[in-house]
DNA sequence: GAACCGTTGATTGTCGACAATCGACTGTCA
DNA sequence: TGACAGTCGATTGTCGACAATCAACGGTTC
């Protein structure tokens, strides 16, 4: 297997330190990508012997790699069917908020009743530099800072299975955010909306912190539900 | 791969619709009610080789179900190491159970605020039947009962995505009661607790539901809490 | 024409063999 | 003695071939 396959353009230069990971979980992170760039699209099918060829390896790495992003909700499997992307509806989506929601909330109360008072450093960080490319009008850039916020906050509620779970969460919402039509928020907004969390954070105002941290989320629900288009 | 493998004694009679199903579903099945019961130990050394010979199978699916059951958060595998059946420190009967309070408070607000003023009829009878259990003295089956309980207040919830992430949880909470030392509940008590539950849910009480539940959480977590000692 | 029933092609499921990797062991050398 | 390189055994990783399954198709029968 070499990269470059499955798309003709550019992709996966990052993560190079994959080399020598077992090949199901370099496939993995392969396909992982394609679906959340959205190169593969929903309801695209998946069979192991066509991957298998274009990828130059045999079916058994492949067939584990679906495997994985079938229990990471990115593929549905049917036994003896084949496999193919997760197609997405509305229901889908705001299920998938909801839960970001309640799990958001969750870490804001660990993190106001817990101590890590420099953790919350590394959001203002983070903050600043999405302030910074929201100047640039870089709005990839304010995304990813955005992603990186969120796990970071995730992180500091220091609760294992919380952020597993969340990893999960989170790779459906970037397939989401993949497929939504179009992206009309205003990034300084949304760094800002950071800002405000943080420092509720830091206060410990928990009430305020749970507030705003639902407001955020409700927002982006909202953005991307009314501009969403079911597969019908 | 006959029954009665992997254990001497009696084992898997139940879910023999499995019949045809993927020789990986089934290995996981029977692997899974052995974590589950106790029999396999936390810590215990899971090779695929062994296994595939104890089971009259190929390594293949041997290994696809250990993937399956890596996935639920029962075994632990590392690359080029193996796997063994999860050991459980109090940090995560902490972290089960603190999810498992959040996710059940989120169904209940689902639950009040949506329609499905019928489904409560269901918990209603698996109260009854706990409680007739409870008068027997039949803890195993009050437990069961407790089980089905919570399974289907998330069903009522009508949050696919919720559901999934209880059924994980879910599995944990049972090994989890399957290792703890003691068991020293009040059968009656419990049957009560979820009466109430169930009561405050038809009257659409959301803060009194909440509260009923989170005690009932919090006070399943004491217990179980209280005689864990740490593999240490 | 409709229900039934093999056939067929595509796909996944299962298998046994071989390769790659890792930790532990061992023997050497300073 | 202690550090280091090489070897060895155990285990997982990968492979290609064959078997099982399923849906769709087409022919047969009534």
């Amino acid at each position: 297997m070499n990269s470059s396959d499955l798309d003709s353009p550019t992709r996966l230069p990052r993560q190079v330190e994959f080399t020598n990971a077992p090949l199901r979980l370099r496939i993995a992170s392969v396909l992982r990508d394609a679906i959340l760039e959205g190169d593969l699209r929903p309801g695209a099918p998946l069979t192991e012997t066509a991957l298998a060829e274009q990828l130059e390896v045999s079916r058994a790495p492949v067939r584990e790699a679906i495997r994985i992003l079938a229990k990471e909700g990115l593929i549905d499997s049917e036994p003896y069917r084949g496999s193919r992307v997760r197609t997405l509806d509305r229901r889908d989506v705001e299920e998938v908020y909801s839960l970001r929601g309640l799990h958001e909330s969750f870490a804001v109360e660990r993190i106001v009743q817990g101590s890590a008072p420099d953790g919350l450093d590394d959001l203002t960080e983070i903050c600043e530099r999405m302030r910074r490319h929201a100047d640039a009008g870089d709005m990839r850039a304010v995304s990813a800072e955005d992603e990186r916020f969120h796990r970071r906050m995730i992180e500091l509620a220091d609760h294992t299975l919380l952020a597993s779970i969340w990893a999960q969460l989170s790779l459906r919402v970037r397939q989401i955010m993949s497929l939504r039509n179009l992206q009309i928020e205003d990034p300084h907004r949304v760094a800002e909306n950071h800002v405000l969390i943080v420092e509720a954070l830091r206060s410990k105002q928990l009430d305020v912190a749970l507030e705003r941290v639902r407001d955020h989320v409700r927002e982006g629900t909202q953005l991307v539900i009314d501009g969403w288009s079911d597969p019908s």
